[in-house]
Formats: C-alpha cells, structure tokens, sequence
DNA sequence: TCGTTCATTGAATATGTATTCAATATACAA
DNA sequence: TTGTATATTGAATACATATTCAATGAACGA
C-alpha cells in the first residue's frame, strides 16, 4: 500500500470517527480531542489531514451531499421511479431504517445533514446540507401521488417539509437510542395517505 | 412597583429573551454577551440574575417541566380526557401550532424542551427535560384508542416516540421558518390511525 | 439629609479548547 | 547507506467566551 493510500485510509477513519461522535453527542460537545483519542491518533495529527473542526464537518456534509446526489440519480432511484408514489416512499423508508443497523454511516449521515440545517451550526457546512433539497423532489412525488388518488389534498411543498421533519425527528430519536425499534414505513407515509 | 418586583420583571425578561435566542440560533451559539444585548443589559449584570449560563437553561427547563405538568393536569386536559383518543390528540396539536403565533414563547418552551433532552445538552438540564414524560401517557392514550378500533395495532410506548419525534421534527421546522404554515393535525394523528 | 443597600457597568480574569509548533521517528528514494 | 520528505507527538500558544470584580450610580429607610 502505498503511502498515498495510507494517508486516505486515515482520513477517511478520521471522517468516520467524527461522523459516529458528531450524531452521537452532537457537533459543539464532540471535542477535538475526543475525535482524536477514538481514532486514535495524537490532536496534533488531526490538523495534518484537517485543518479545523469546521472543514472537517463540511467534509463529511459535502460526502453526504454527493451521497445524496448519487442516490436519488442512481439505479436504485430509477428502478423505484415508477412505483406508486406511496410504494417508493415506502421503500425508501425501509430501506433508511434498514440501514441504521446494517449501514450505520449511512444512517448517521442522513441524520447529520438534518443536524447541521439547523441554525447555530457553522455557516458554510450549513449552506451545504440546506442545498441539499429532498424537499422539492418529493413534492413533486407528492403531487404524483395525488393526482393517483393515493395521497390526500394539501399543498405538496408544505406536505413534503413534514414528512421529511417527521422522518428527521424519528431518525434523531433511533439515533439518541440505538436499542430503538424502527417504525413501519407505513406510519409515516400515512401522513400523506388519501 | 417594590424593588423586589423589578427584579422579578426582570429575571422573566432575561429568561424570555433567553428562551428565544436558544430556539432561534441554538444553545451553544447563543452567548452571554447576546442575551445580555438582547435584554438589554450589561453582560456583568446578567450574573447577579442568573449564576450561569447553565443555570439559566435548567431554569427554562424546569418552568417547561412545570408548565407541561400543569398542562396534563389541568381543566383543558380533563375537559378533553373523555374525548376520542385521537380528538384528543388532535386538539393538542391543534393548540399548540396556534401557539406558534400566538404565544411563541409557550411554542417555543416546547421546541425547547425536545432540543434539551438530546446528547450533548448539559447534563442537569437535560435530566430535568427527560423527566417530563409524555411518551407514557400518550402511549395509554393509544392503547385505548387501539380498544377502540380508532388506532392502528402496533406497540403503543414505540408509536407514541414516533408520534412525538415526528412532532419534535415539525415544530423545529417552524421554528426555523417561521413564516411556514401549520401542518394540518390530522397527517400527523395518521401516524396512529387505523 | 445621610447612610446603607441594591443595581449596574465594563474592564480584568479564568477557563476550556482549538490550533500551532518545535522536536523526533519513520518511510522512502537515490 | 544516506539524505529528504512525511508522519507523529505532546507541550505551548491563541482565542473565544464565561465569569468575577472593583468602582459608580440610584433608590430607599431613618
């Protein structure tokens, strides 16, 4: 392995690192030397593959956006394209829950990005997850889903920002509480359901 | 107006502009300096009212506990406790959206609350946050609503967590932007509904 | 009116933690 | 093997901000 590689392995188990710590006891309690000692690696070390706390979190928020870029262009996002809107929905859920035990990065990620919208989070990492937009791309399903008959009348947009705030609040709550079942998928689409 | 009472005055200005400034750009960014601004009043003065910034939080904190107690308690609850489960869970919800104009602060103290009981609150203040347990009653509410046939089978304490998280999630979407509409209480009682 | 007490200020201090840095060890290339 | 670049360390520093404090002003009772 060349030394090249070395250095991206580290990296990358820095990331990981402060991702689980971030989403474990939050972004500002998450001390630099609390990433550092679970890495492990000396504090000072942490500035040759970072140069702050900040750029670290944007790292990880701009990983999650590209995440979530290639997820919803992917094949998994093409093949569900043509399910009722309700069934994507669905799956989509089931497969986010799914993830919390099989693929926890994932799931901590999904979770970050909703942390780091919040106000009160560094600036530009928020500027990041905010254009990350689930929001109108659902509405859109959203209204799909209407004209089919599947969903209830409302204004999508506004639809759309609480089901995925719902969907947030439970992640957060499955995220404080590992032991935590996940709900059915159907609970939450229900709030959409005709 | 006695001396003493000035003071009371006082102390509820500090605390209500405190209570803003954490929902608004949250715990951690909110400093002393800006509640001293906010008030106004000189930063040192901010001390004589409260020892610290924690325990100003656990203050805000224990009038949320109390007030959620009262709640729970009082002539609105036993009014509505003989109403259909999920009328009863319904008119909440309904309440407390229209307290997000009406009465931010009461919205507020509940947005509050949620934020507290997460990894990384300090500890006192979050203990007192966790103590208030909503999750138990409403998990009884939904077992009889279940009795009933109004609600769908599933494990009533996990269905009362998803129901609140979805809450917690919503409620801190409008505290973001507070310019966005109520969600209708009904998509959110679909969560539980048969 | 005078003296005592409380309110108020803003600058000084203490503290916690991010960040830097000089020193050392380790890997690699020639 | 030797010299150069890179990795690593932990102690020193810088910085932000919570907290203290000495000084001043305002209210109140006698």
């Amino acid at each position: 392995m060349t030394r090249k590689e070395q250095k991206e392995e580290r990296r990358k188990a820095i990331l990981m690192t402060a991702l689980n710590l971030f989403v474990e006891k939050g972004y500002y309690d998450t001390k630099i030397t609390d990433i550092a000692a679970a890495v492990p690696m000396s504090t000072g070390l942490m500035f040759h593959y970072f140069e702050s706390k900040e750029v670290l979190l944007l790292e990880l928020v701009k990983m999650g956006a590209e995440g979530t870029q290639a997820l919803s262009s992917g094949p998994a996002a093409q093949a569900m394209a043509d399910l009722p809107a309700d069934q994507y929905l669905k799956g989509f859920l089931q497969q986010m829950f799914s993830f919390a035990n099989e693929q926890p990065w994932v799931f901590n990620m999904f979770v970050l990005m909703g942390q780091v919208r919040r106000n009160g989070m560094p600036e530009e990492a928020r500027k990041v997850a905010m254009a990350v937009n689930s929001i109108d791309f659902t509405a859109a399903l959203i209204a799909r889903g209407q004209m089919d008959g599947v969903f209830r009348a409302g204004d999508p947009i506004l639809m759309s920002r609480c089901f995925w705030a719902s969907v947030q609040g439970i992640m957060e709550e499955m995220a404080m509480d590992r032991e935590m079942e996940a709900p059915d998928p159907e609970w939450l689409v229900s709030i959409l359901k005709a």
